[in-house]
DNA sequence: TGTACATCAGTGAACGCGCGTTCACTGATGTAC
DNA sequence: TGTACATCAGTGAACGCGCGTTCACTGATGTAC
């Protein structure tokens, strides 16, 4: 082996890393394989040494997105205080490491199946976490949906709009889950 | 005036149509102007005859798209009606004639300052519909967020899943509400 | 310790293709006589 | 009423460009002697 054992492995995940942060800050189509690679510090010739299409690596960069997104608010101990971490403005203006779905839902859930069943099994991992957390609360697929909802629709407004969406976001969630 | 006064008006509305419909189900940049005139029953080189460019017929098909999407809840006489109808299996498979913020919310976020301003222009007005309906609602803000977001996660999980995922959300929707 | 070699991660030119946009034109229309 | 004409909505060939993907190659590396 004339190259360090898990030299590929890393130059494979700095791929996927750098294709996760530029297709949630700039959109699937808007973000070409050349970019991905450069942006990985290499040439775009070498991507097929590393992946099948483009589709394969969005299929994986989906699931390294949502796990970096559930680390934002892995350290919430209630429902109510994960919510209020992913609607902060903070999140709101991190696009690049922010969660797919609210950054790319639509465009995924039209892609190829391959992406489409990364995105319903992260959501389906992300509603685990949130039931873990649901004391009281029956419907954690309604807080879900306010999160992301509010996220997306808040980047639409500008700042100081966005800033007063997101919190009536959280206090329409604060008024349900107390 | 060798042809009919509103001939070219009515066209351009056909355009708006076909694009706001085309946009909204497959997605922008998946949708060429070719496949937009085509829809419209012409052909691809009279497109500028009646828009500056793409994103100039983009922000016109968000706010028609808009205006069509605030007629499917026009009946609605209190929040919750509204919300049960947007969260429906009918909304739900009508992707072609559905909500643009929820079809194309993160795309157009992400479009030229026109598109974008029609986006935030759309949702203004969608927040002024729910304040009337609001009741004792102080925070429609998040009633908007859990509509768009719900129907955007259904979309992406299977039919089975989706189906039980709009109704968790109405009925989170139903307590919050009552 | 030093050198020759085989490996294979990464390079960069090239491919066919479809895009948004332009433009010289065609031909259906309402008007004037 | 019928015909010649000017208008302009719509046509379709053409443009430059960047995309995803392929492939013959280069050159840095660990190994063998």
């Amino acid at each position: 082996m004339p190259w360090p054992k898990d030299h590929k492995r890393a130059t494979r995940e700095r791929i996927v890393e750098a294709a996760s942060r530029a297709f949630r800050k700039r959109g699937i189509t808007e973000v070409s394989v050349g970019d991905v690679m450069e942006r990985a510090g290499l040439t775009h010739g070498g991507f097929y040494a590393h992946f099948d299409s483009k589709d394969a690596l969005l299929a994986e960069a989906v699931a390294h997105a949502g796990a970096q997104a559930r680390e934002r608010t892995a350290k919430a101990s209630d429902l109510l205080t994960l919510a209020t971490m992913y609607l902060s403005e903070e999140h709101l203006r991190d696009s690049e490491g922010s969660c797919p779905i609210a950054a790319l839902g639509p465009e995924l859930s039209r892609s190829d199946p391959h992406v489409r069943r990364a995105l319903a099994a992260e959501i389906r991992t992300r509603l685990a976490g949130l039931r873990e957390l649901a004391g009281n609360e029956r419907h954690v697929a309604g807080v879900l949906a306010c999160m992301v909802g509010g996220l997306i629709i808040a980047r639409a407004l500008s700042p100081s709009d966005a800033k007063l969406f997101l919190q009536e976001c959280r206090a329409f969630l604060e008024e349900k889950l107390a």
